[in-house]
DNA sequence: TCTGGGGTCCTAGGACCC
DNA sequence: TCTGGGGTCCTAGGACCC
């Protein structure tokens, strides 16, 4: 595979600050200005190229952007609009290639081998073209890697020219990895990273010239995917067929200050187990199991799960769970900065699937009640319709006390007793 | 870097069973 | 008293991504 110079051929299309970039394109006044988006959460979520000249970047709190830079436009992330235009992005790759990968609102994969024929030039030229159309048509700058994989495709990305394309041919591998960090490869995080260089590999170079065998008695089964992809061999499959379920799905919000109020803290969970739930019910999915946990004023967390009696999508039907799941972790003499729940175990919602003995009536009116709430929210928006925080203490009786259900599943919670630390990790991620 | 929100996959080790 | 072997399933936790 490292001999031929193009077996495969994969773009990698990256919008460049693209949240940015969006509101400038519907917002003719906004070009030429230095915008971020970000407001809702104070901090930089996104800078155009104009606001990163005056030296902001990504993650930075927005009083500190306003003093460098007084002028700064500062928006409120618009995911719909993004979305939007990300959409007709995808479809223009789309026009070149049926195989098209969208890998995150301003990224996708294009798998372009075999191609040259029918467009009658290089994969370059093809790239390069795809650029220009999308330029031109959505006024949003991409930057376009070309290589044999997936993960080489993110390299040729990151080290483009100034026209924001890179390449990186098949038989000059070595070449383009020679200099490159290891720690920024598609892939590598900071464990790895430091991992590898304990064994004296720092460059990309360096990780592809050691051998499987060594690599394998120290590092797992993605990383060795990463190493192939690298020497220009593909691994990693290209996922072609847009996403339409979730295995989990999941809700946090932090708030300012941080509280040791019961009531308040608890309201702030029941609107994310609602936001989950209405997320979970427009992709007809039920929970199986639920998580529920809190972040200290120090940042660490405390979680606990149940598994639930019966796959479900409506808050009415959790409150009662997510309470006793609350009263386990909640210490009154700790302040808390954030509530999370995580819908696990996701399945496709049926409208049948109640056990045995739980009324039907009572399930079909819940049904219908949420019917009519998501119809709600979506011709007035989706603040208009709310769990009244009081209803959290009715609706105990549904899912709990029934005594003949088979034996394994009498146990609404499983491990409910547990109380376990959760890792930073869960919750620390990086940006965008 | 005093720290937002939302996902995925993999692995080790224990529980349980024969 | 120092011990059987082996398989499967599940969970907790780690790591990564945008």
């Amino acid at each position: 595979m490292l001999f031929s110079s193009f077996p495969t051929a994969i773009a990698l299309v990256d919008g460049v600050s693209f949240f940015a970039a969006c509101e400038q394109a519907i917002n003719p006044a906004l070009r030429g200005r230095p915008v971020v988006t970000g407001k809702e959460r104070n901090i930089v979520a996104a800078a155009s190229v104009e606001a990163k000249a005056r030296g902001i970047t990504r993650g930075v709190a927005l009083w500190d952007a306003k003093k460098l830079c007084p002028d700064l436009v500062v928006l409120p992330s618009d995911y719909e609009t993004y979305s939007l235009i990300a959409k007709r992005l995808y479809d223009i790759i789309r026009s070149y290639t049926p195989a098209v990968e969208e890998y995150s609102i301003d990224e996708a994969f294009a798998d372009l081998t075999g191609l040259r024929r029918l467009h009658r030039c290089s994969y370059e030229d093809m790239c390069r073209q795809l650029q220009r159309e999308i330029e031109a048509k959505l006024g949003v700058a991409v930057r376009v890697g070309l290589a044999p994989t997936k993960t080489l495709a993110k390299v040729a990305g990151e080290i483009h020219q100034p026209d924001r394309f890179g390449v990186i041919n098949g038989r000059h591998i070595e070449d383009a990895l020679h200099r490159f960090p290891v720690a920024d490869v598609w892939g590598i995080g900071p464990a790895t990273a430091a991992l590898l260089a304990k064994h004296r590999i720092t460059t990309a170079g360096q990780f592809i010239a050691a051998s499987r065998d060594y690599l394998a008695t120290f590092l797992t089964k993605p990383q060795l995917e990463t190493w192939q992809e690298l020497r220009g061999e593909p691994a990693i499959p290209f996922m072609t067929e847009p996403k339409e379920a979730y295995h989990s799905i999941s809700k946090v919000k932090t708030f300012t200050p941080a509280s040791n109020d019961r009531d308040y803290v608890f309201s702030q969970l029941l609107k994310n187990v609602e936001n989950a739930c209405t997320k979970a019910r427009r992709y007809e999915q039920a929970a199986t199991k639920c998580v529920v946990f809190l972040r200290q004023h120090d940042f660490r967390s405390l979680g606990v799960e149940a598994t639930l009696l019966r796959p479900t999508a409506y808050p009415n039907e959790l409150v009662p769970i997510v309470r006793r799941l609350f009263e386990q972790l909640f210490t009154p003499t700790m302040r808390y900065r954030s509530t999370g729940v995580i819908l696990g175990d996701l399945v496709a919602a049926s409208p049948t699937q109640r056990s045995l003995f739980e009324p039907a009536n009572i399930i079909d009116k819940t049904r219908r009640l949420y019917a009519a709430v998501d119809m709600l929210r979506g011709k007035y928006g989706k603040h208009v319709v709310h769990h009244g925080a009081s209803l959290a203490a009715q609706h105990t009786q549904h899912l709990s006390a029934r005594g003949d259900v088979p034996r394994r599943k009498r146990l609404l919670l499983k491990g409910e007793t547990k109380r376990r630390r959760l890792p930073l990790p869960l919750l620390q991620t990086s940006v965008n």
